[in-house]
DNA sequence: CCCCCGTTCATCCTTTCGGGTGATTTTTCG
DNA sequence: CGAAAAATCACCCGAAAGGATGAACGGGGG
């Protein structure tokens, strides 16, 4: 019922009004009827109450346009952890011996000292260190430093 | 004189209107009068008439309200924007040309290929690598690249 | 004018790295 | 169990990096 009221209102309003206005016309017809001679200016006023009229139903019945702007905040998030890419590193084809000694020359240690830290022999450290090239495809340690980095091998 | 049309358009444009209405409104006037027992539907068809005439100034004279309503959406963007540490650079004392070759060492290339992308001699850039090594108080480029990181000084 | 700093370049020498070749031992997997 | 892969080790040699020393030049500031 209410709803019914709410979605017609603007079509019960519109009736009504007119409904008045009909009304007012017919008592403003039956008064100038009987002062006969002055039905210029009663023509006047009907023209101009009507035009008034229809401009203030012309304003109440147009609803201003909504329009939707969405506008995008770039939320930054600063991303510190690392997380091994498996897929790389299967790809490559990295023993965990040979991943070992790359992260340990990440770090800045030289051969020796990788051979030291891991209890084994300098060429055994050489032997890992040029594995790691060739399967970096890389021509010295530099470069499989930056490159395994970038593939998310070492932190 | 344009200004003033201008300004008053509205004014000028309502005026012009109600004269050409009252002009309208007389000549219905005197053919009506001519048809005297018809002066009922005269006077109905200038209530519907002014109003139809309303209506329809109303929608030229007046423009439809715009309201925007400004929605934010929240995009997430994981930073990966290097910002060089200033107070670490002007700590450590790097020149502008140290801190470049450290770039390039970082990258991966060698000091022939450094010397060749600056247009230097190898022995220029050995000094500036010498001078790297020293000022960053490491032993290695590859120690020179992790602390350089570390520090923020290269991305 | 002098001093300092940055840039560039050279030379000599040492150390470290990286390529190549080969072998042995240990571990893993079908 | 046997084959393949991984780990370990050795040796030779050249390339590259790194240390030390020195010099020349230009620009800026006192």
């Amino acid at each position: 019922m209410l709803t019914f009221l709410a979605r017609n209102k603007l079509i019960i309003l519109y009736g009504t009004s007119l409904a008045l206005l009909l009304f007012l016309v017919k008592w403003l017809e039956l008064r100038f009827l009987i002062i006969n001679h002055a039905s210029e200016v009663y023509i006047g006023a009907i023209a101009v109450l009507f035009t008034a009229l229809g401009i203030w139903l012309a304003l109440k019945l147009t609803k201003p346009k909504i329009e939707t702007v969405v506008v995008e905040k770039a939320i930054y998030i600063a991303s510190t952890d690392f997380v091994l890419n498996e897929n790389e590193l299967t790809k490559i084809g990295l023993s965990k011996r040979e991943l070992e000694v790359l992260q340990l020359i990440a770090n800045g240690l030289s051969n020796q000292e990788i051979a030291s830290r891991l209890y084994v022999s300098l060429n055994t450290v050489k032997t890992h260190s040029s594995k790691v090239l060739e399967k970096l495809d890389v021509k010295r340690r530099t470069q499989a430093i930056e490159k395994a980095k970038r593939l998310s091998l070492i932190p």
